[in-house]
DNA sequence: GTCTATAGAAAGATAGAC
DNA sequence: GTCTATCTTTCTATAGAC
C-alpha cells in the first residue's frame, strides 16, 4: 500500500485548512477549486478523493474553523471564566483576527455568504452559532434566560463588528468601530 | 427619438430595484445579469446601455438602497428623534425586514460578499456606513464622541443581528436573537 | 492517491440588426 | 434603446493513466 491512511489524513488536513485560508479572505465563490488545491500542494484531480463536492468542503472547513478557534479554548488554570471571556472578546474584536489568515472566525467572515447556501452548510452555520453563544452563556458564568439573551446579542455585536470592519477601506473607522464595540461587549460582560 | 430619457431612467430604475432584491436574496456572485434583466423585463443585451459592469450595477444598487432606506427617513412631526429612532431600530431589527426584497439594508444582507469586492465597491459600503452610523449619532440627541462610539457600536449590532439571522435554519433561535438585539440596542439609545 | 486531460455548462461582455 | 447571436473565459466534475 504506497498511500497510507496517515498520509491521506494529511493531504485531507491541508486542503481543509487551505479552504479555511481561501475562503475566508476572498469568499466561497471567487475561490476555485484549482486555488485551493493549488495552495495545499496538489491539483484538482484529487480533490475528490476527499470530499464530494465544493460545498461539503464548505461545511468542513467551517466545523474545522470552529473547533480550532480561540474562541473554543479553555480557560488556563487560575484564570477566572469571567476574565477569560473578556480576554477572548478582545482578541475576537481585534484588527489582528481581521488579518488572521489561519484560525479566522468564519461566522463572522462568511456570515452573508453562508445566508445564500444550501440548507446542509446553513445548518453546519447555525449549529455552530449555537455552540457559539453556549459558550459565551457558560462564561458569564451561570446559564439562566438572562444570561443567554445576553450571550447572544453579545455574539451577534462581535461578528457583525468584525464583518463590517472587514469590509471598511477606512483604517480609522476600523479602529473606531472595533473600540466602539468592545466597549459595548465589555458594558454586557460586566453587568452580569 | 424614439426612446425618450424619461424611458431610459424608467428602465434603469427597473435595473436597479431588481438588482437589489436578486442580489439581496441570492448574493452577487450567485445572480447573473440574466436574471437581473429578466426581472426588469429585459434582456442582457441592454445592460450595458445602462452599466459599465456588473461591479457598477453593485455600487449602484448599494446607493439607492441606502436613500431608499426607512431608517433614512424623518421623524414625523411631533415625534421625537429618540422615539423614531427606537422605533426604527425595532423594525430594522424584525423578522419582516430579514424577508424583506424591495427595501432590505445591504449592509446587513451583503457584507461578506462586499468584502471581497473591489476597492470601489467597498469604498460605497464604507461611506453609507458613516452616514448610517452618523444619522443614529444625531438621533441620540447630540453627536459628542461618546454618542458617536455609542451609535457605531448600535449599528455593528443592527447589522450583525440581521446577517446571523438571514443564515439560521432555526426559526426558534432566529426570534430570540433578533429579541436579544432589540434588548441590547434599546439598552444603547437608553443610556444616552 | 494523485496526476493529466477533457467533458459539459455557464457567465460576462461585445457586435450588429432593428 | 433593446434585441439576438456569439466570443471568450472559467469552473465543477469526471475519466482514465500511473
Amino acid at each position: 500500500m504506497p498511500y497510507t491512511k496517515e498520509h491521506k489524513n494529511r493531504s485531507r488536513d491541508r486542503i481543509i485548512a487551505s479552504a479555511i485560508t481561501l475562503f475566508s479572505s476572498r469568499g466561497f465563490d471567487n475561490v476555485t477549486l484549482d486555488a485551493v488545491m493549488a495552495h495545499a500542494g496538489m491539483t484538482r484531480g484529487a480533490f475528490y478523493n476527499h470530499f464530494n463536492s465544493k460545498q461539503d468542503l464548505y461545511a468542513e472547513a467551517m466545523n474545522t474553523a470552529a473547533l480550532q478557534s480561540p474562541m473554543a479554548s479553555d480557560a488556563p488554570k487560575g484564570v477566572e471564566l469571567v476574565e477569560h471571556l473578556q480576554c477572548l472578546v478582545e482578541n475576537y474584536l481585534s484588527k489582528a483576527h481581521l488579518q488572521d489568515a489561519i484560525n479566522p472566525c468564519l461566522m463572522a467572515f462568511m456570515v452573508t455568504d453562508v445566508a445564500n447556501q444550501e440548507p446542509e452548510v446553513r445548518k453546519t452555520y447555525t449549529r455552530i452559532f449555537k455552540g457559539f453563544s453556549k459558550r459565551l452563556t457558560e462564561m458569564m458564568d451561570g446559564d439562566d434566560t438572562h444570561h443567554k439573551q445576553h450571550a447572544q446579542a453579545l455574539a451577534a455585536l462581535m461578528i457583525g463588528g468584525v464583518a463590517v470592519c472587514r469590509t471598511f477601506t477606512d483604517a480609522k473607522l476600523v479602529d473606531e468601530v472595533l473600540a466602539a464595540c468592545r466597549q459595548l461587549a465589555a458594558t454586557v460582560i460586566e453587568v452580569d
